[in-house]
DNA sequence: GCGGAATTACGAAGGCCTTCGTTGACAAGT
DNA sequence: ACTTGTCAACGAAGGCCTTCGTAATTCCGC
């Protein structure tokens, strides 16, 4: 039976953002995403991924001299891993309260609305 | 301009959950509720609290011998930085896909749903 | 082959979180 | 007053996260 994995930790999350969102990258070119919002020297990137590996949550190919990181855990599992997990540390398993927070916290648009609405849709014509 | 709040660790918010709940309480009746779930020892409990009170986010009643702590951050205003931490984190602000995660990963009742939909009416009804 | 640039590997520091042991103060009952 | 139990205070340990400096390695152009 394999170990939960414990939730990724907020550096972690950001490196999984930019793989999810570029595709596999080497250390550099993950660095270079990064440092656009937060200065994150080369080296720690490095340390980063090499920890993230350990744990299984990116998958490295050492083919070339540069070595290519990619995601192990995809988006979907890990943002419904964290929300699950919040949902039961900080709301004691109040998912419309959590909703609500997400809804309302910032202005959202009338796109997004709609979209939730299609969503609920969805949801109850499952089980008619 | 007051420094923007650390986002409380996990066992602050167990605690605060606690506070929230039950009201204001002594270190041995937060002990003791944290207690049928977690295996945490009294002083354990009572440095938290202590470092709580340094932060700014329980207050204490020392009038008598056993102090008294009550939450001093609200519920739904932790809540909502909480959720929007984890918004911007690990969702870069999409919010849909948060409320999708939050309504689709373990199964929700038609009455939540039915709630959620009362709150879409009422944000749209905001602004006609 | 050699020197230089880039990369990986390693270790360690600093900080925070969590836990707990110990100590000293205090209260109540005998 | 003495004992017993409860409590607050404090310090420290251990662990993890994050950062970075330094050393070792590898590749490339010359």
């Amino acid at each position: 039976m394999p170990s939960p994995r414990p939730r990724p930790t907020d550096a972690e999350i950001a490196i999984l953002r930019v793989l999810w969102q570029h595709g596999p990258s080497t250390v550099r070119q993950v660095q270079q995403v990064l440092g656009r919002t937060r200065r994150t020297g080369y080296t720690t990137v490095l340390k980063l991924l090499q920890i993230m590996l350990d744990k299984g949550l990116v998958h490295r190919d050492t083919a070339h001299r540069s070595h290519v990181y990619r995601a192990r855990v995809s988006e979907d599992a890990t943002q419904r891993q964290l929300v699950g997990d919040l949902l039961d540390r900080a709301f004691g398993g109040a998912r419309t309260k959590l909703v609500m927070h997400a809804l309302s916290d910032r202005r959202a648009t009338a796109a997004e609305l709609a979209e939730i609405r299609r969503l609920l849709d969805q949801l109850e014509g499952d089980t008619p």
